[in-house]
DNA sequence: AGCACGCCGACT
DNA sequence: GTCGGCGTGCTC
């Protein structure tokens, strides 16, 4: 008899292991290793992910499993055996390592319900009677709600009724009504004559399936369209045996409104000639290599994304391309649904989770070469990789930020090793973490310095707005600013003015000079804590109060800082009353496609000012845009983040690139009231390589990544007491553990030390090699997860943390 | 995570 | 003597 190793849908330590059930004859053969069923699991039922058959278990008994939910498995090998160091990459549960995998609309939809065991319907209470009317099954939810329960348990008690446990996926395939011939073309003719002379629209139903050269069949829509005919008409075709209903099921499209242009390989430059060879190269010799294409924002990056996977299209292979959820806009999607046609599947957060399911589908079902998508689809069910291309690298949202808390470009490069073939990522400012491989040589480099049509670069000035302040300007806009702002206006050009949004209120600056209050231990910028009034580091738990007056020059304009977009809006209409302007933040792009069509809008003129936050610093590509201000360059400079000077320099280089794309130069305006931080004097000289020489000096300084590794433990509970005894403990057991070079800080309270009513604390390890790690913190979780006094506790572990928070 | 089992206090 | 509170431990 064979036995199926299942992983079951119960997120918790004690359940993170296989389970064994029989395979019931019925199934035999049929159930395979990757594919979800439904087992018994105690009194309920619940889905699971087979990952292995086998003759023998350990388990004394066995029950056997309920049935597949899959015919074939959703998960190939490769991507099962993935799962695993998956797991153990990130400390999660398995089953969350199988779950990402899957679109979610595969996950498991729960429901108990009660049924009627109809021979005992006149043994019911009369009250219980009168629920199952003209049913037989009540949810229980229901039934909780209505108060019923106790007279319904009794019920069940008694085997009047029954618990049933229902489970299914929660995205269905959509389907089609079809309507096929079921006779020759001759035996249809003879049928139009037969039909009584008033069956008008039957006989126009026929006479077009004559018509149609295939024996396809047709929608109801179709058959109104082409014969005018209802659904009625069709069903009495049927009925006379002259067609076959058939369901069909179909894929929701969300691009079928749109056609797309047939684009063909472009030419290369010089320059992308060189860069194209190596990858070209791996992709021949079937070799796994990482390459950094590191080029200039117009460089014409992508265009070698696509000649490379044109390499692997036309070897059979498949190709993978991430691209940041914010960029992954319709111009982004046509070039490859240009170049690749049908070809593309697109997986991205915009879609409704059908959608998504049926884009995954067309992978799965091999319909597909190419995957363009978010994160989550460097797990696409893919056979027969050959190439991995991730855009824009330093993309903070390529870490996913629950678990399990994987960043792709690891899964990538993983996936990349077990398919033998090349990785590319992509990035005019790489991350530290990347840069740093590429010039040890752990990464190929390939460089990309010039823009493709020989476009300038716009100019770039630096407005330092402590000068403005001491001048009498009190305005978020500068002197500069508003003058360019005024004659871009009089031209008729488009200006973008961009508002990093967070940071918001949280750190103390002096207006005048500029001072923000650091650690004295870290190098990182205190947080304002409203609460407490005072000042606080989230990574050593430094505290200090509030200053009154500034400690580097006195000045008494010192306070917190953080402007909204809302606000800025109410002032431009104070300002330039006559400027047409387009916000674009959460608030406004929160329904779907409002984000595309605020942006076609734009670029259609139909405004001349588009102000936004971080959505707006990638992909927008007008021509009109001859300037772009940045009203407050460094909101998030002074974030509790060691990594906040990278994102600012890469921020304001992305910004930088909206302007002069095209005939018009561009200029770009900077606000700040630190001009003389390394982050923003170097965005302004676009000076990628000075900006990589002077962080990694800091870096090294703080040992952060890349010259040491983080891991971050976040510890919370609703009893302060317990965090804190339970942090402190957790630490001890760290440092006994650990190598002596690995230093371990805190435990200090999360820069949010309390959500949703639990107290966090938390504990940063940094280490350059501790290869026991894993198992350590392994350790740490079982353990805190066994004692008793720490119910409740719930412990997070962020292997490469991203977010400090 | 659920859910049953089981052992104690408040009631018919 | 029973109902139901939620602490404890298991789920192939």
């Amino acid at each position: 008899m064979k036995i199926a190793s299942v992983i079951v849908d119960v997120p918790t330590m004690q359940t993170d292991r296989a389970f064994d059930y029989s395979i019931p004859h019925a199934w035999q053969g049929k159930i395979l290793p990757g594919m979800r069923v439904i087992v018994p699991f105690g009194p309920r039922k619940v889905q699971g992910f087979v990952i292995g058959i086998k003759d023998k278990s350990e388990a004394k008994k066995l029950k056997d499993l309920v049935r597949p939910m899959d015919l074939t498995p959703v998960l190939n090998e490769d991507l099962l055996t993935m799962a695993d160091w998956l797991t153990k990459q990130t400390l999660c549960f398995k089953i969350s390592a199988l779950q990402v995998m899957l679109p979610a609309a595969m996950k498991a939809k729960y429901e108990k319900k009660i049924i009627l065991n109809p021979v005992k319907r006149d043994f019911l209470d009369e009250e219980a009677a009168s629920l199952f009317i003209n049913k037989d099954e009540v949810s229980w939810k229901d039934a909780e709600e209505a108060g019923l329960l106790p007279l319904l348990q009794k019920e069940i008690k008694s085997g009047n009724l029954d618990v049933f446990y229902s489970v299914k996926s929660k995205g269905r395939k959509k389907t089609v009504q079809k309507f096929y011939p079921a006779v020759q073309r001759e035996k249809m003719k003879e049928e139009i004559d037969a039909l009584p002379a008033n069956a008008e629209k039957q006989k126009a139903v026929l006479r077009y399936f004559i018509s149609l050269n295939s024996n396809e069949g047709i929608t109801t829509k179709e058959a109104a369209d082409s014969a005018g005919a209802s659904l009625a008409v069709l069903k009495s075709l049927a009925d006379k045996g002259l067609l076959i209903k058939k369901q069909e099921e179909i894929y929701r499209n969300p691009f079928s409104h749109k056609t797309f242009q047939k684009t063909s390989p472009l030419p290369l430059t010089e320059e992308q000639e060189g860069a194209i060879a190596p990858i070209l190269e791996a992709i021949e010799q079937k070799k796994h290599e990482t390459f950094l294409l590191y080029g200039v924002t117009g460089s014409g990056k992508t265009e070698v994304y696509l000649q490379s996977i044109q390499q692997v299209y036309e070897q059979g292979k498949e190709a993978i391309v991430l691209v940041p959820e914010i960029s992954l806009t319709p111009q982004m999607v046509n070039r490859f649904k240009g170049r690749f046609g049908n070809d593309v599947a697109v997986l991205h957060s915009g879609l409704s989770a059908g959608e998504k399911y049926d884009e995954w589908r067309k992978i799965q079902r091999k319909e597909v070469k190419v995957v363009v998508g978010a994160r989550s689809a460097i797990f696409a069910p893919f056979e027969n990789l050959g190439i991995i291309i991730i855009d824009e690298e330093h993309e903070a949202s390529y870490k996913q930020e629950e678990n399990p808390r994987y960043h792709a470009r690891d899964v990538a490069i993983y996936r990349a090793k077990q398919y033998h073939c090349p990785v590319i990522l992509g990035s005019a400012t790489p991350s530290m973490e990347t840069f740093a491989r590429a010039q040890k040589g752990v990464y190929k480099q390939l460089t990309l310095s010039k823009r493709m049509n020989a476009g300038e670069l716009p100019s770039v000035s630096i407005v330092d707005m402590r000068e403005e302040l001491r001048s009498g300007n009190r305005s978020m806009f500068s002197e500069e600013l508003f003058e360019k702002l005024q004659d871009r206006l009089h031209k008729g050009e488009q200006t973008v003015l961009f508002l990093n949004r967070r940071g918001h209120s949280s750190f103390i600056m002096c207006r005048d000079c500029g001072y923000v209050a650091q650690c004295p231990q870290c190098d990182i910028s205190l947080t304002y804590h409203r609460f407490s009034n005072s000042m606080k580091c989230h990574y050593c738990g430094y505290e200090t109060g509030v200053p009154e007056t500034c400690p580097e020059c006195d000045s008494e304009h010192i306070r917190y800082f953080g402007t909204g977009t809302q606000k800025v809006e109410e002032e431009l209409a104070k300002l330039l009353p006559e400027a047409r302007v387009i916000r674009m933040d959460v608030d406004t792009t929160s329904r779907k496609g409002s984000h595309e069509r605020l942006l076609d809008s734009f670029g259609e003129g139909q405004a001349d000012i588009l102000l936004g936050t971080q959505m707006i610093a990638k992909g927008l590509d007008f021509p009109n845009i001859t300037l772009v201000g940045v009203l407050s360059a460094d909101t998030m400079l002074h974030l509790p983040d060691f990594r906040s000077a990278e994102k600012t320099f890469q921020l304001l280089t992305q910004v930088s690139g909206r302007a002069g794309r095209h005939e018009l130069p561009g200029e770009v305006v900077i606000q700040t009231y630190t001009p003389e931080h390394y982050s923003i004097e170097l965005a302004g000289s676009q000076d990628y390589d000075a900006f990589y020489h002077k962080e990694m000096i800091m870096r090294k300084m703080g040992s952060y990544p890349p010259f040491y590794y983080l891991s971050l433990i976040t510890i919370s509970h609703e009893d302060l007491l317990k965090v804190v005894g339970a942090a402190e403990k957790i630490t001890k057991f760290l440092q006994s553990r650990l190598s002596p070079q690995s230093i371990v800080l805190g435990p200090a309270a999360s820069p949010i030390p309390r959500i949703n009513n639990r107290y966090r604390y938390q504990c940063l390890i940094k280490y350059k090699r501790e290869p026991e790690l894993p198992s350590i913190l392994k350790t740490v979780l079982e353990h805190s997860q066994q004692q008793k006094a720490s119910e409740g506790l719930t412990i997070s572990i962020d292997v490469n943390p991203y977010m400090m928070m």
